[in-house]
DNA sequence: AATTAGCACTCAGATAGAACGAGTGCTAAC
DNA sequence: GTTAGCACTCGTTCTATCTGAGTGCTAATT
């Protein structure tokens, strides 16, 4: 157990690294007004905090850095959320005053927000698709062999698929395929409706449907699911700039890590909705050694729609990320309710 | 005018400072097997180049290295395309056997191809939204107040925008609405949808349809033009590995230019057809002085459809890659052809 | 018993000089 | 016209030294 100085102390490094990018010395932190200790006294105390794995040195003497169990014990004991000024509360505010008529749009403002306000980057996962359920479905002719399938969800999302008739196919017979779909799979969710369209309306379609066969695969085929997400960044360059990635190598990494896949199942992978922080290889992506990653979800009604979050460095300023990742995400299921009405 | 020598080592030295990165100094040219005089001939022979502008010297003692001059002379009277390998040949056309039910996805993969082959990056518009035609409108209703209108052009590309309907609409109107829309903007181009909306359309609309007001706008709305292009970038990182990009600054600022709108600017404003070369400062971005720009365009039919491009150091393998763009600007033409048929 | 002053020690980073080598231009000989 | 020779330039690399911010430990002080 930490005594009370010792969680002063932690609370202190960990605030003045994160500002200053430079190992704490003991000299340093006596020089403070709130300190009343002398540099030889800290240096007893940082020496145990290091026993203990929450600090670190870079060389034999050089001054601490917090190490990742000393930023988690920081960021579960010692974090408290950063009030905002009036200024930026407004002008965040200020921001959702518009009219969207999109989700997407929303969406986009609201990585661009946190991405500015936080100077780190934001990542937002769209809604998922897959979750989604079926509103509509409606088929158009481009040509005689030519079409669009869309389908459009119950959250307002519109998709398309190009297809390719058969040759043989007939206008009636579009339209009645569109009508059994539309008509036996309302309200499935998106990722059932492969399976559904297997199982159930597979004998529907072969009693009413000449081509069977190949209007099945055609319809096997837009209904096998792609490319699930929708990914939206703001501000990928900000963390570049951070004195952490001076090194060619790290930023190719890391920007390799920020375009992969990997960061987005990590993302999709938290365990419950609410607020996460990870930190350094906390997350387990090569090249990521030296971020962290906070993330929220929001919603809309009682559905999860999808997941907000910012990369940072380590040493990320946590409460002022919290508190506006929080906001954000409030602000943005608050707006995305109110359009549902 | 150049003597025939000197066509000949302005050329050698383009070439060997493309693969080496180092300036190129005297001795190092007179080794090699096709060359039969002496550094010193050779000291005097650059040192004319340079007098004319084509070479310069990184410091006084330096080799010699190109100036921008001098590659926009070797670019324009020197350069040769390279002849690719059976190997590659055959593992380019391979990527185009697949089938392609999107026009989309036949970009994506050119952009792919290119950005591999080269080990640079590659930056594809996409069609040109604004200059497709209207093909069919859809409109399909979410509830009793907001809708999808769907858009179909021409070259099998699909639009869709969110509207509000206003409260008191029924059904009939939208079905009037969409018929009369269809009726009269069939091939239209899009960027003419608006005024042909409003000069034409505007009294059929007021004498059929109640609401009328609301529905201008809702249709003004939706037939703005909004985000006119798609952009789709391959290999985007490639090009940091390059040993002009060890600077952490430069990175950022590139990173920024290829993010930014200016770079399509300028990709759109290429003055004819086929093959452009834009040398470092030629292309009027900050940022984008260590860089070159090569582009091309592909289409369907007669029709302009969109820009295909590299982005490498000015140090560019100019050969191989005028040889690799035109290729596959050439089997994506092809192959976005035989899917229209 | 806790705190602090004092001191020897460590190490990254900055500074300076020497040696090296790849290059140049110029001159004179071929 | 070509080339050998030579003095010179300058970036790079290596080594040595110095500096300063930091440490741990011990002994004195409170």
């Amino acid at each position: 157990m930490l005594t009370e100085r010792q969680l002063f102390l932690m609370r202190l490094l960990v605030n003045d690294y994160v500002v200053s990018a430079e190992p704490v010395g003991s000299r340093s932190i006596s020089k403070r007004d709130d300190v009343h200790f002398s540099p030889a006294t800290i240096r007893n105390e940082l020496a145990d905090l290091e026993e203990m794995g929450y600090l670190e040195k870079t060389h034999l003497s050089s001054g601490r850095v917090p190490s990742e169990k000393g930023y988690r014990f920081y960021v579960d004991h010692l974090l408290s959320p950063e009030m905002l000024s009036d200024d930026e509360m407004d002008s965040i505010r200020n921001e959702y005053q518009k009219k969207f008529s999109e989700t997407e749009e929303l969406i986009r403002i609201t990585a661009k927000v946190l991405s500015e306000f936080t100077n780190y980057t934001a990542i937002m996962l769209g809604p998922e698709l897959l979750e989604m359920k079926l509103k509509h479905i409606q088929m158009v002719k481009l040509s005689q062999t030519q079409g669009v399938l869309i389908i459009v969800t119950d959250t307002g999302h519109v998709e398309n698929r190009v297809v390719s008739f058969p040759e043989t196919i007939r206008a009636e017979d579009i339209e009645k395929i569109v009508n059994i779909l539309n008509d036996k799979l309302k309200m499935v969710p998106l990722f059932n409706l492969q399976s559904r369209l297997n199982d159930e309306l597979a004998s529907v379609l072969r009693a009413n449907i000449r081509d069977y066969k190949k209007v099945m695969a055609l319809l096997n085929n837009s209904f096998a699911i792609n490319d699930p997400e929708q990914i939206f960044y703001s501000g990928k360059n900000n963390i570049l700039s951070q004195p952490e990635f001076q090194d060619v190598e790290k930023i190719i990494s890391l920007l390799n890590v920020l375009e992969g896949k990997e960061i987005v199942r990590e993302l999709m992978n938290m365990p419950t909705r609410g607020l996460h922080i990870r930190i350094g290889r906390e997350n387990k992506l090569n090249g990521f050694e030296e971020c962290s990653l906070i993330t929220t979800t929001y919603s809309v009604g009682s559905e999860h729609l999808g997941t907000v979050a910012v990369i940072g460095p380590k040493r990320m300023a946590y409460p002022r990320v919290v508190t506006l990742i929080d906001l954000v995400s409030k602000l943005l299921t608050e707006n995305l309710n109110k359009q549902e009405r």
